[in-house]
RNA sequence: GAGCCAGUGAUCUAGUGGCUAUGAUGUCUCCUUUACACGGAGAAUGUCGAAGGUUCGAGUCCUUCCUGGCUCACCA
């Protein structure tokens, strides 16, 4: 056995050898129960961040202890690589606009994009040690999954759960596409509360506080609160707009608030989601007056062609001159922006695609009940999402690289028609429909718009379901729900959330049986990590100078849901566990040489560790069932450095080096405890730290076991016979007697090896006599004594 | 504004009613000991956010408050 760990060399060598040798590949043969994991298929980007080597570490680790536990894991890995998050990423990459060049032209480059840099994305994965079956993997923008998406839609469709609609929906001025409520974002930005001077016909002046001024050429009436007595006498005349001239109506109405700013509130199409409601419900005709890239209109008269911001200004500087600028404070407040882009979002009316979801809030709540949240209060956080949804799931996006709505609209009677499911997957633009529509007419056009990616990531579990099944996948394995969906909790209101929705409307059920929600990684400080904050951490940089089992050993330091500070002193800690386990394995394999046959009879000592060993086999079981890895790695880790090493490795040390002065069955007792302490603190620690484990299990446990894995063999089962409660406690107390003698020699600052001339021990000999030549070994005493009190004579 | 989570030695952390509160990092002292100095032995450091309450007994349960983080909302 070399005398360093070469974490590099093994690490590389184990993961060409779980590759080459299949070791994590699906096996349909395989009979025992499956245990299936809706895996997150991360976005590809440049490289995975650190936080995806946290999340997908604790998702690998449940992963890795399920195999060992003996289900038949099925643990797919998907890559997501469609949409907005694509085509900014290719936009950069290649530094093109897709607003600039033909579409199709764009959707090739995205294509090809997405294929030159798709390896080396998912090595990062490998790298990390996630024991996903990789020979399957599929990718949001493929055959496969676009057909599952489109099957979606049309089930959707038939079900009467999707509609078509053309009202005010979000819009992102610079993606220059609807986005969806859960795609916003807050942002706190510098702006100014203006209180702008507005006419009565009877040349009476109002007020009006406003923090958008270039909405006023799209103010479609003005509100005042039915009970301020202040307005009473406005209800029901006119107000003339500054700057603009023309008249508007003043309505009373509950939505203005008497609080805010002068009472007074104006109406425009749309500032928000309340302006449309207000329009609509008083049949007004609203004032559009930005056009889809975030430009004036002609309803802005002068201001026409300015984008949003310069008309504001603009506004302003003009209504200062006429002097119907009375005030303008400064204020910092919060709006909402577009996630991808950071742009404020603005309401335009556009023809878009939504899935029903306010109308059965109901059903997702129920469904989120049947599933079981790790941490439990991450239900909370998605059942009040749930609460506060404000609008239907709006799918459409006016972007290129995605999956294509499988419809066509008939040019002569607009009637939707759409694509039968054998037909799937199909692209509208570049197919005809195989039928005429109901009006007879064979003249069809298709939509450019695509679906939102988390349209397609909703059927993840479709996805990998349908998949199995085109690979021959028994139909008697229960692959739906999933056992598993793994995740951060920033995705609770995207994907988790959407996911629930098509298992409802498509299967009926919850797409799966458990839920485990990860945390974020946090800086040193303890604040979220931020490219632009440049406080970001590679998990790159840190493999290069770590071992990817430290990285893990990291991850199994925080709970679930919990979030956790890189902090670089954690890795090495991580490291140092790897070092240590490399050490005393060199020690102890070197002792198993000759360990051929079991012992007759266990010493006492050895039955004090393996009691302790297997209670926490039996602990440690209890904990990976609920998920509870880090009570795992704390437990494992613990035993492993102190029992074992510090105390047992020590203790055993006299009956393995002198076998002619203790006995020969004495040495076979401390070989049979040695292996199997050895064997099964590996086997606790494999899930967590899969290289090292893997490294030192071939180096002698693979022959013995007959397993070519440590990661496919069994999982320890606690051995019951081996727990002696009794021998424990004894053992217990002379620890600490030995801990005591320790104590002495250091504040005599003796070396340990230092022989001690007697030691009085506090008991009765009949109660410790079986304990006492390892003791006497240990402590180097030359004389061991019963008294009353414990004395240690140097 | 509402909800959720958290507040334990210098730092991070375990601990869901019961002996002198866990472990790690850091600090200090000692030990070159035949697995390991990426080590070992030891020491010091805690009014468990605050105040009340329940209880024979509270870091642990309840109430109020304070602080931090997150989520959602408001944002004329």
């Amino acid at each position: 056995m070399a005398e360093n760990y070469n974490y590099k060399e093994s690490e590389l060598k184990w993961r060409k050898f779980w590759e080459t040798e299949g070791i994590f590949k699906f096996s349909l043969k395989n009979k025992a129960k499956v245990y299936s994991i809706d895996t997150p298929p991360p976005t590809v980007s440049g490289k995975m961040h650190i936080g995806h080597a946290f999340s997908y570490s604790q998702q690998d680790f449940i992963a890795r202890y399920k195999r060992m536990a003996g289900f038949n894991v099925f643990y797919p890995f998907g890559t997501d690589n469609n949409g907005l998050p694509t085509e900014k990423l290719v936009e950069k990459l290649k530094n093109v606009k897709s607003t600039r060049m033909p579409r199709n032209e764009f959707v090739e480059l995205c294509d090809n994009t997405v294929k030159e840099i798709l390896p080396n994305f998912i090595e990062d994965w490998k790298i990390i040690g996630m024991s996903c079956d990789f020979s399957n993997s599929y990718s949001t923008i493929d055959k496969h999954c676009i057909k599952t998406s489109q099957k979606s839609f049309l089930d959707l469709f038939k079900k009467n759960l999707v509609y078509q609609q053309t009202a005010p929906t979000m819009w992102c001025v610079h993606c220059q596409t609807a986005i969806a409520q859960a795609e916003l974002e807050d942002k706190e930005l510098d702006s100014t509360f203006n209180d702008v001077q507005f006419s009565l016909e009877k040349g009476d002046k109002i007020t009006i506080a406003t923090t958008r001024p270039e909405l006023l050429g799209a103010c479609v009436c003005i509100y005042v609160h039915p009970t301020d007595k202040r307005y009473k006498n406005l209800i029901g005349k006119n107000a003339i707009i500054p700057l603009f001239g023309y008249k508007v109506p003043i309505f009373a109405d509950e939505s203005a608030d008497p609080e805010k700013g002068s009472g007074i509130m104006m109406v425009c199409s749309w500032g928000d989601k309340y302006d449309a409601e207000a329009i609509a419900k008083r049949k007004l005709t609203p004032r559009i007056i930005i056009t889809p890239d975030g430009k004036m209109n002609s309803f802005a008269k002068q201001y026409e062609g300015l984008t949003i911001k310069d008309a504001r200004k603009q506004i302003l500087s003009d209504l200062e001159k006429e002097g119907l600028l009375i005030a303008k404070k400064p204020i910092k407040h919060v709006v909402n922006v577009h996630e991808r882009c950071g742009t404020e979002i603005e309401f335009l009316s556009t023809k878009q695609w939504f899935i029903k979801i306010l109308d059965n809030r109901n059903k997702f709540i129920e469904a989120g009940k049947t599933i079981k949240w790790y941490p439990e209060y991450m239900f909370t956080r998605y059942k009040h999402w749930i609460e506060n949804l404000g609008w239907d799931w709006c799918i459409s996006r006016q972007r290129h690289f995605g999956v294509p709505f499988p419809i066509w609209i008939c040019k002569k009677c607009s009637e939707v028609l759409v694509a039968e499911e054998s037909e799937l997957p199909i692209d509208p633009l570049e197919k005809k429909p195989s039928k005429k529509c109901k009006c007879g007419s064979s003249e069809f056009t298709a939509d450019n718009d695509v679906m939102d990616t988390w349209a397609t990531s909703s059927v993840s579990p479709q996805i990998i379901l349908n998949w199995a099944k085109d690979k021959g996948f028994d139909a008697s394995m229960e692959l739906y729900p999933c056992s598993l969906r793994p995740q951060a909790h920033d995705i609770i209101r995207t994907w988790a959330f959407y996911t629930i929705v098509k298992g409802v409307y498509h299967e009926n059920k919850a797409p799966w049986k458990d839920i485990t929600i990860s945390g974020h990684v946090l800086d040193p400080k303890g604040e979220a990590m931020h490219k632009s904050k440049g406080n970001a951490v590679e998990p790159s940089v840190v493999l290069d100078k770590y071992p990817a089992d430290a990285l893990r050993f990291w991850a199994a330091g925080s709970k679930l849901g919990d979030d956790l500070r890189y902090l670089e002193k954690d890795l090495v800690t991580g490291q140092k566990t790897v070092t240590k386990l490399w050490n005393a394995s060199k020690f102890t394999l070197l002792q198993l040489q000759d360990f051929k046959s079991k012992p007759k009879k266990l010493e006492a000592f050895d039955i004090w560790i393996l009691t302790k060993l297997n209670k926490l086999i039996s602990n440690s079981t209890k904990n990976f069932d609920n998920y509870d890895y880090y009570k795992v790695k704390a437990d494992v880790e613990l035993f492993f450095w102190r029992d074992l090493c510090d105390y047992y490795l020590e203790i055993s040390k006299d009956r393995l080096y002198n076998p002619d002065k203790r006995g020969v069955q004495e040495r076979v007792s401390a070989q049979y405890t040695l292996y199997s302490s050895l064997l099964n603190t590996l086997k606790l620690f494999a899930p967590i730290m899969p290289f090292i484990t893997e490294e030192i299990y071939h180096m002698h446990f693979s022959e013995k076991e007959k397993i070519k894995s440590i990661h496919l063999c069994s999982w320890p089962i606690p051995d019951q016979s081996l727990i002696d409660e009794k021998n424990e406690e004894i053992g217990d107390k002379l620890i600490e007697i030995i801990s005591e003698v320790r104590k002495e020699k250091s504040q005599k600052s003796v070396s340990l090896k230092e022989s001690v001339k007697e030691i009085v021990l506090p008991f009765k000999e009949s109660e410790v006599k079986d304990f006492i030549e390892d003791l006497k070994s240990v402590t180097k005493a030359e004389k061991v004594s019963f008294g009353k009190k414990l004395e240690i004579k140097l």
